[in-house]
RNA sequence: GGAGAGGUGGCUGAGUGGUCGAAAGCAGCGGUUUGCUAAACCGUCGUACGGGCCUAAACCUGUACCGGGGGUUCGAAUCCCCCCCUCUCCGCCA
């Protein structure tokens, strides 16, 4: 969401920069726009009258004059100066929904470009391990160490779940703790455990909707939808209130499920857990001074690096060009972690600065003195669980199938090897 | 799920049809006084969207906003209907 006097006054500027995102701007914004407040001038005008002449007949009340003609005819005018408030009230809704729909601007630092081919890596750290035996993935190890079940799973809710048994589940609890325990004691975050599901305007806030509802799972017969990532809740947690400018940045952590329908996704990484409707996260929230929010963005990004390297996990940082970044973010930074069964890097945390366009639909201000003005939000996931656990599954895995825990898990899982009860 | 009470500006809280964008107090901001602090006194103090205005600030002006939506009325914070939320008690479940 733009700020409305800047998105007028910028309008071809705007248009342009969108064009690098393979976004075209609604021709006829432009036009409904000024028939819009074309409408709302002509309405109020009405109004105006409308208002006078009912101060005078108080008056004239007051004065015990009768009043039951003028009254009368204040009659149409109110009727005719409701028509054209629903018209004014029409254009605006129009207007607003287009508005809704125009995605960021991307920041001046982001690669122009196409798709996800044209983004750029920025570093890499850790060698991928050389094998002396052809790696399995995680879908053939975890089965085989009867850590992970996705016949059952597919039993008894369907497909892209999975049932984790033994230590694979606790794997999963163990990572939750390892990363908020960096994160709230090294890190500077709070701790956060917000609802897993949240209503409609919390959604519309970060910019889920209204653009993107298919992606979600939405509550029968409730207002409420299964949260598809903490970012919803967390951030939505300062909507509509207006915080202290020196208390910035707030750094919230938060260990959240995370549902998602991932409609349209078919044939996309469907086997194993790396694509799944339910699957869990450990996300890093800033709300930050318009000032310093690339400095915060860094910073967040710097936060989930660390808990790769204190893993041993190889990984790539991508800035994302302007044709791969998400609707609502100014600049995104992804990690993508080696998963030796995939032979590829793959994405498991996106950290993003929206600048104001969250806080401005959420309506998330901070004060200074006397102004008040919109802060910055931004998020990245510190780290997915699922996503985790198969590259600790998949890069330390030995050539008999288990897996050797890296020593900073160890107190977590209670355990330094995973094996199968037949490997022994 | 049942019964009751409530929701008004940053906060407390008055307001049952017109002079109410809303008393009063507190907090905030500006100032006077003061050796400093404190106190006292004076002033100021909501948001959004339009217009004046080509651009920005300031200012002036209009409209809307008293939990949300609808209705009655020339006129609604106030009357009517629906919904949401909070609190208390009961039931149910953990």
């Amino acid at each position: 969401m733009y700020d409305l006097s800047y998105f007028r006054n910028n309008l071809e500027a705007i248009a342009r920069r969108l064009a690098d995102r393979g976004y075209t701007l609604p021709e006829d914004i432009r036009r409904i726009d000024a028939e819009r407040r074309a409408a709302i001038t002509e309405s109020e005008q009405l109004k105006a009258q409308l208002n006078a002449a009912s101060r005078e007949i108080a008056e004239l009340r007051r004065a015990g004059a009768d009043t039951t003609a003028r009254q009368q005819a204040l009659r149409e005018t109110r009727a005719r100066a409701a028509e054209l408030e629903s018209k004014a009230a029409a254009l605006d809704e129009q207007f607003q929904r287009l508005l809704a729909g125009v995605p960021n601007l991307p920041h001046e630092s982001v690669p122009a470009g196409r798709s996800s081919a044209d983004n750029v890596e920025i570093r890499r750290w850790g060698e991928p391990r050389k094998f002396d035996f052809p790696p399995k993935a995680h879908w053939d190890l975890g089965p085989a160490l009867g850590i992970l079940d996705f016949e059952r799973a597919a039993k008894i809710t369907g497909a892209r779940f999975a049932v984790y048994w033994d230590l694979g589940a606790k794997l999963e609890r163990a990572l939750i703790n390892f990363f908020l325990d960096v994160h709230t004691k090294e890190h500077g975050y709070r701790e956060v455990l917000p609802p897993f599901m949240v209503n409609s305007a919390s959604l519309y806030g970060t910019g889920q909707l209204p653009k993107f509802a298919a992606d979600l799972f939405k509550l029968e017969g409730a207002d409420y939808f299964l949260i598809p990532t903490a970012e919803v809740p967390v951030t939505n947690l300062y909507r509509e209130e207006t915080l202290e400018m020196d208390a910035l940045p707030i750094s919230l952590c938060a260990y959240t499920p995370c549902f998602r329908s991932e409609a349209g996704s078919y044939g996309r990484d469907v086997r194993g857990i790396i694509r799944q409707h339910q699957f869990q996260k450990v996300e890093l929230v800033k709300f930050a001074r318009p000032d310093s929010s690339y400095q915060d963005l860094e910073k967040l990004t710097r936060d989930a690096e660390d808990v790769l390297e204190r893993l041993g996990l190889p990984y790539r940082r991508v800035v994302l060009s302007t044709g791969d970044m998400g609707f609502a973010s100014a600049k995104t930074y992804d990690l993508e972690v080696w998963l030796p069964g995939l032979n590829e890097y793959k994405e498991i945390s996106s950290c993003s600065n929206f600048e104001a366009f969250q806080a401005r639909r959420a309506s998330i201000r901070a004060r200074a003195g006397k102004k008040t003005e919109f802060v910055h939000t931004l998020n990245g996931s510190g780290l997915a669980v699922g996503l985790t656990w198969v590259a600790i599954v998949e890069n330390y895995q030995q050539a008999d199938g288990s897996v050797v825990i890296p020593q900073a898990l160890r107190p977590y899982l209670g355990a330094e090897v995973i094996r199968g009860a037949n490997l022994d």
